[in-house]
DNA sequence: GCAGCAGATAACCGATCACTTAGGTGTGCT
DNA sequence: AGCACACCTAAGTGATCGGTTATCTGCTGC
């Protein structure tokens, strides 16, 4: 399996048609039909069969194509990015749990961006707490907000605490649920499908079951839809401030809360760590950071806002 | 740049070692040392050289180890997913603006996944207006919920009307806005960032500069902080109905509002359609469909939650 | 039934890949 | 200085890649 015989499958299954991607790589037919070939019986099966008219993909070569397609765009960007590397803003590359991203994320990045005026290039990502650990220290991901990862067996990392709060349960003030809080209603945000998270911790401490859950995307629709009287949601106290200061949602008494949780930041020790990783480090203990990190949900400027993409382990 | 040049590069760069690289790919030292220098040529960067302490990285290096080690997992992914095709679920790929995604996302997917129980999996995506019609015609997504798209040149694509709703400019009910509306602060998600959405039409219309706008990750948030105060902010009127019923905030009056809006869903024509998009379309249809488009920001069970992915598109 | 077309197969060829062994070179340590 | 270690380079080898031309096969349309 090769980048040529893929980008061949790629252009064949756009195309509909071996001579069409021949003509469009101006090599002959039998060019093409070869690579085709050389992948089936790689992969055992035959991605694209003669229909009728043009060429009709298989289920694999289905699953195939979009695979296929990403690995031969990424071979040109690895090509444009080595090449362009001197000269251009040293990439950074922050990750975060869901509900850090969601309320820290973009004016963390937007703020340090500013401050390191084009020398460096900020992007956040969301990643489960269980893979933290492993994007840092595999250097695919600079600094991770997020759980003490420090303890990981063998793999040298270092976690500082940024940040301290505690989680407390919220509902409607009007609301009234009947029986133990398991048996609650509960709307929480994706964090609690991360099961190394704060609320995924709390949740099963109390015992709640997965069918008493309901998931939001995000922290701000669980709290739109508890105030609505839908259930309850657990929550950082000082995100939800403003919520609970017009007493659209009061803290309910729940046993385990309120909960301390501290947010850490980790990254590789100081001699492995690259020079705007250090800054960033230094950025964060400013007070500038911290009230970024405290006051929850300011947008940014249009020109600097870039959407956080969830990252997954590339092992 | 061959697949196993860059696998023995990632794992170089990992290990901080080519003996070890070798080691653990169990082959000679110089192999790996060969592949590193094929790619040093082909790149014409040195990637990594020799630091006192193990092998150090150049900013080139850094940029491709991210591109490589994604290359080198799609690889295998790749085999996997060909290997697996039989018997497995139809992959289903929706894509949609931003504000769609938040609101019928994950709804949409929970439904049509557990009607079609087990036989297809449904992934919801976000992309960009200007790259969905690229997207859904080289089949890197099954179907696309956003703006008409079947007027593109050349493209053989079918869209069809599936909702429609009207935009209206919401501010706090205090709340008072000096001046014409373009210098009032706005408060956007990220639908406004691109320029093929609804909200970036008529902000342009109203001819609202860039300095103006603070953009959220999603349209709640920017609710949240004008329910504040801090400005006013487009939405379609059906999703913020709660709020308005509560009066947390209220529509203005602003030239071009309210504004038709329609969501359209574009596929491929009848003929080109996989099975699974075929009863996506018709699912589209029902009441239930409907109501769940309709119906802003219901949760979905822990097991179903998958979290949107930004698509971009892979040429 | 047959021409015409598109895709597959065959036979062949030079270039490159991936790997080996052997020897050269740079760096850190005692 | 001299040793040890890790990396690089050289030379050689079989396998595969990527390409050609020529030929075969299967389908479509008339």
């Amino acid at each position: 399996m090769t980048l040529t015989q893929l980008s061949a499958f790629v252009l064949v299954a756009r195309l509909g048609s071996v001579k069409a991607a021949a003509d469009a790589l101006s090599v002959s037919e039998p060019a093409v039909s070869q690579a085709i070939a050389a992948l089936r019986k790689y992969l055992g099966d035959p991605l694209l069969t003669r229909g009728g008219t043009g060429m009709v993909m298989t289920a694999g070569g289905n699953r195939l194509l979009t695979i296929a397609a990403q690995m031969v765009a990424l071979g040109a960007e690895a090509e444009a990015a080595v090449r362009s590397a001197n000269g251009a803003p040293e990439p950074l590359r922050l990750i975060g749990s869901n509900t850090v991203v969601e309320f820290a994320g973009g004016p963390l990045a937007d703020a340090f961006g500013a401050r390191s005026s084009g020398t460096v290039d900020v992007s956040v990502g969301v990643a489960v707490t269980s893979e933290m650990a492993a994007l840092v220290s595999q250097r695919l991901a600079d600094a991770a907000l997020g759980p003490d990862l420090s303890g990981q067996r063998g793999i040298p990392l270092v976690s500082e605490p940024v940040f301290r709060s505690r989680m407390v349960v919220l509902g409607a003030p009007g609301a009234r649920f009947r029986g133990s809080p398991r048996q609650w209603p509960w709307l929480v945000d994706a964090d609690a499908t991360d099961p190394g998270s704060d609320v995924a911790r709390l949740l099963r401490g109390l015992g709640v079951p997965e069918s008493r859950m309901r998931v939001f995307p995000h922290q701000t629709a669980a709290w739109d839809a508890a105030a609505g009287g839908a259930g309850v949601t657990p929550s950082l106290a000082h995100l939800a401030v403003h919520r609970t200061r017009r007493r659209e949602l009061v803290p309910l008494d729940v046993p385990g809360t309120p909960m301390e949780v501290v947010w850490f930041v980790t990254m590789l020790p100081i001699d492995r760590r690259s020079a705007g990783a250090g800054s960033l480090r230094n950025f964060l203990s400013t007070p500038e950071a911290m009230r970024l990190l405290r006051e929850p949900g300011a947008g940014v400027s249009p020109s600097r806002f870039r959407p956080p993409v969830y990252v997954t382990i590339w092992n």
